[in-house]
DNA sequence: TTCAGGATGCGC
DNA sequence: CGCATCCTGAAA
């Protein structure tokens, strides 16, 4: 039940400067971490996409866009880009170099403390349903527009190294049909048969990376 | 499977 | 103003 006590240490700066395609597979095994005045919630991070900019027409920031809602893409890397789609709030990691408008979408996580609080934010019982989408996610860590800008490695808002994923699959990124050649573009990431994953789709490729790299680490 | 909800940006 | 969107939950 009460999970309770875990502690998480932010990953620092550091660990953001990688490109962001590489980024938004570092991300996965992560774990995602909100406190607010209700209590602390946390999930490790099974699914991101990556969206790489000026060239990519998925991209809010494609052909450097600048507009309120994207600038703080153009900061440099490791703060929190969030915005409201339809009524759900989305939350992305900025990437990339400052004035390189990057970012990873974190599109499902699974919980690992304060599930309780998620049930309760969420108004469902316990389930893969509870944070298997963005909107989901969001919505059980009580992350909303006011994290826009926030550091990642700094509380309320933060991102701790987590656990190595033993293998990674990649795809199509998701809901972005009408964006050209981009729409094909493989830069969906998730943790090989992870049950929070927010939808099925066939992997075209698989990484098997244990053994193979460290997380977030030294 | 379809559809509305309703924030945000952008073109007309 | 009208329309599209990195989504979700409910209805059919």
């Amino acid at each position: 039940m009460a999970e309770e006590g875990l502690i998480f240490h932010a990953l620092d700066k550091n660990f953001y400067q990688q490109p962001t395609l590489e980024l938004a597979v570092s991300l996965l095994g992560c774990i995602l971490v909100k406190e607010t005045e209700e209590g602390k919630a946390a999930g490790i991070i099974v699914e991101t996409e990556a969206y790489v900019g000026p060239m990519d027409k998925a991209a809010h920031s494609y052909n450097n866009r600048r507009t309120k809602r994207t600038e703080i893409m153009f900061h440099e890397a490791g703060v929190a880009y969030t915005y409201v789609m339809h009524t759900h709030t989305l939350f992305n990691v900025v990437s990339g170099k400052k004035d390189n408008p990057e970012a990873v979408l974190i599109r499902a996580i699974e919980p690992v403390e304060g599930i309780d609080l998620m049930v309760k934010r969420r108004g469902m019982p316990e389930s893969a349903n509870l944070t298997n989408g963005p909107g989901k996610l969001t919505k059980a860590l009580g992350i909303n527009t006011s994290d826009y800008g926030h550091p990642l490695t700094e509380k309320p808002l933060f991102i701790s190294q987590g656990f190595v994923p033993e293998s990674i699959s990649s795809g199509k990124r998701i809901g972005i049909d009408n964006s050209g050649e981009a729409r094909d573009y493989p830069w969906r990431f998730w943790i090989t048969g992870n049950r929070y994953v927010s939808r099925h789709q066939n992997a075209e490729k698989i990484i098997v990376l244990k053994d193979v790299r460290t997380n977030g680490g030294t």
